[in-house]
DNA sequence: GTCTATACTCTGATAGAC
DNA sequence: GTCTATCAGAGTATAGAC
């Protein structure tokens, strides 16, 4: 029961991670049943629970597994690079993120939104070390003058709040957007302008 | 069983709320139960099916008295006033709404997060209709060259994800600031700079 | 108006046949 | 490995005494 093993097992996992990660997402960890997920993967209640020994060894799974790919656009942020463009293509890679992967960035928002029991630890750790290191990557550069002086905490939250807000929120954004839109390419220009604009050595 | 009239009626209804408030937002309208409400409001189970019919209800309702108060930063946004000052005074009212009302914060993001089925209408209605009324506004200035030329609904997208950040991810903004930080003091001495910047005509 | 007791449904998890 | 049947607990809502 621990990991799967055989062909016929990796794939029924997986089948089952794909549609909690649906059902999670969309309801949260509480609104989401396991008849639910077991409706979207095609198999029977009994036989997730046969994968997986409880909803939340789920939940937990699939957070887990979040957590990784979304720390990764800010790990790529290169010391070595080139200030501007280096910033520019993480904000790129984020909102890229939203757009290919919104189920996972709603997934991450139900769990942060309530008090995130099941995810503190990752973030007071992993997280905020990383947030720390870039921060004084961003640092330096201001020092040398080579982008504009700003909290660099907080310009990594903007870039949180700006690109997830269209995963997030998405329903939102189109309701107010209307029909004829594409939300993620106009984000993509807006937000160019803005770190642009805002990044731009005085 | 409509709506309370007399003193006793209308104070129970209150402290009902002011619970429910607490543990929707929380937990999500799924995660809560009227078990939690009722011990948070100091009432047994039945007698808060006495105030309202159903759980269903009593989120209605606070999702409904809510609306109208988030509304209202952007309905103050005054055409006739000076562009800049009036972009940045509804980003600071904005925040103090965060920071003041975090809880109404997150009840509106759990709720829109998971497709909102309870409150699209009014997105779709009342709240597209201000944003392109204020929209309209924004874009007169823009071409008056008052403030510089940005996509005027996503700028005020920019406005709500950068300052309800705050107040739905709270825990993380806190676990990765760590101890010794005011969240919504830095918060705003950033965004004032990130407006300043952003919408100083060329 | 407020409480205790309870009806009834939903849901996570298990037993056991195949 | 997968299914049918089922248990136990939680949760919403109601009945009825006071």
């Amino acid at each position: 029961m621990p990991r799967p093993k055989t062909r016929i097992q990796q794939k029924n996992s997986e089948t089952i991670l794909e549609a909690a990660l649906e059902v999670f997402s969309a309801h949260g960890f509480r609104g989401a049943t396991l008849d639910q997920i077991a409706e979207v993967a095609g198999l029977s209640k009994p036989n997730l629970l046969y994968y997986f020994p409880s909803k939340e060894a789920i939940h937990q799974t699939l957070l887990a597994e979040l957590l990784d790919a979304w720390l990764d656009p800010l790990r790529g942020l290169n010391p070595e690079g080139d200030p501007v463009p280096e910033v520019m293509a993480y904000v790129r890679r984020k909102l890229e993120l939203s757009r290919d992967f919104p189920r996972e960035s709603r997934l991450f928002a139900n769990e942060v939104l309530q008090g995130g029991p099941r995810i503190k630890a990752a973030v007071e750790g992993e997280l905020r070390a990383l947030v720390e290191d870039k921060a004084a990557v961003l640092r330096l550069w201001m020092d040398q003058g080579r982008i504009a002086r700003l909290d660099p905490v907080h310009l990594i939250f903007s870039i949180w709040a700006l690109t997830q807000h269209y995963a997030d929120f998405d329903m939102q954004v189109r309701a107010v957007l209307g029909e004829g839109h594409d939300p993620y390419a106009e984000a993509g220009a807006f937000l160019e302008t803005l770190y642009a604009r805002l990044l731009a050595p005085s």
